[in-house]
DNA sequence: CAACCGTGGCT
DNA sequence: TAGCCAAGGTT
């Protein structure tokens, strides 16, 4: 048989773990975390398709982001079944201004297929589980342990980072390797007597208590058992790896006005902003007219003839992984009916019923503006 | 594995 | 200001 020259992930936790009073952490956290939870809305009760939804909605995304939408989302989608039956645009629409679409799309999806494959009920095994579009490893663990009080690791970031600094782990916590490792800490850790109060009380902890940046040892339930606070060393801890330079991209986008209607298009699935609607747009080529790359990406790319205005407003969006200067003209329509495969006239009224993202939203919010200034003058 | 996929708030 | 950060998943 042959080793590693590393050790697996299993026996490090295990090296890791030598020394640490794991039933004294484990009373500690639950303890504090019974009493000092905060009064969240999925927290009310135990019901499979609100935590699974508030996990989504969760992902890579603050408590009081999500909220309003939370509520807003399982007031009009009670159960598994109202979800599955919904039209995806009705979706997006709740979703709008929340990010990472796929998101909803997904979980579209996996209602979709709970209501096929699982009787609508939301399965409590974790191969099962982990079939569901956009059930990952933490929301599977997380629906696993708070709805089904199954003992099963759920690391996300706050556990990362709690864990790195509760054991003094340096290795680079984004790197999935070292996920892996943790996975294996966090499973060793966790509470069999409640694991919904185990896995939950160290992500609270890590939002109220152990935070990136200035950590309050001083209020931590579990500072007796923190090696990096022992160290002095809790502000070193997640270890990081630098992130990229996110490259900049010139777009040009057009409000194509033909009577009281405007033309937009809706972005395909599987790309940025999929699924939502958006003015026809695209890059302006270096060298190039700012005016002239309307011109050009509305002749070419959605079939339009158009007479370039004038410029509506400019705005700067940075996304995760690139940023946009966009440059917003306004058209008036010459000839074409519009050739992309989502494309419609929609009335300038009727643009509130579909989903835009923050960027156009910006678009949109100026076309109300214009209207109100235009009624203005016409009352003069 | 590393890149892709949003948005808004904070320092 | 520019960068960092937030209950990740998919490809």
């Amino acid at each position: 048989m042959k080793r590693r020259a590393t050790a697996e992930p299993a026996d490090r936790a295990a090296a890791i773990l030598q020394g640490f009073d794991v039933a004294g952490f484990r009373c500690r956290l639950v303890d504090w975390f019974r009493h000092q939870q905060r009064d969240l809305p999925w927290r009310r009760d135990r019901d499979p398709y609100k935590i699974w939804v508030s996990e989504v909605m969760l992902q890579q995304t603050r408590v009081e982001t999500a909220l309003p939408y939370f509520l807003r989302f399982v007031e009009r989608f009670p159960t598994v079944e109202a979800l599955a039956a919904a039209e995806e645009a009705d979706v997006l629409k709740l979703w709008e201004g929340l990010g990472y679409y796929s998101r909803a799309r997904n979980l579209l999806r996996g209602a979709r297929q709970v209501m096929e494959e699982f009787g609508g009920v939301l399965p409590d095994d974790p191969e099962e589980l982990a079939r569901i579009k956009g059930i990952g490893p933490y929301t599977a663990g997380a629906i696993l342990s708070i709805a089904y009080g199954r003992p099963v690791p759920a690391v996300d970031g706050n556990v990362l980072r709690v864990l790195s600094r509760l054991l003094l782990v340096e290795e680079d916590v984004q790197k999935p390797g070292t996920r892996r490792l943790f996975t294996q800490l966090a499973a060793a850790l966790v509470c069999p007597d409640d694991p919904s109060a185990f896995n939950q009380g160290l992500m609270e902890l890590g939002a109220l208590v152990c935070t990136p940046r200035a950590p309050k040892c001083l209020l931590c339930p579990v500072r007796e058992d923190c090696r990096a606070y022992a160290a002095g060393r809790e502000r070193e801890l997640p270890a990081k790896g630098k992130r990229k330079a996110i490259p900049t991209v010139d777009m040009v986008a057009a409000v194509v006005w033909r009577g009281a209607a405007v033309y937009v298009y809706r972005r395909p699935e599987g790309g940025l902003l999929g699924g939502l609607w958006a003015f026809p747009d695209g890059e302006r080529r270096a060298d190039e007219a700012w005016e002239a790359a309307a011109a050009r990406i509305l002749r070419e790319r959605y079939g339009l003839a158009v007479a370039v205005s004038g410029p509506l407003l400019d705005v700067v969006h940075t996304f995760s992984h690139c940023r946009w200067n966009l440059r917003v003209f306004q058209c008036a329509w010459v000839a074409g009916d519009g050739a992309a495969p989502d494309g419609r006239w929609v009335e300038v009224d009727k643009l509130d019923e579909l989903a835009f993202p923050a960027s156009h939203k910006k678009i949109v919010a100026a076309l109300d503006g214009e209207t109100v200034s235009a009624r203005r003058g016409a009352l003069r």
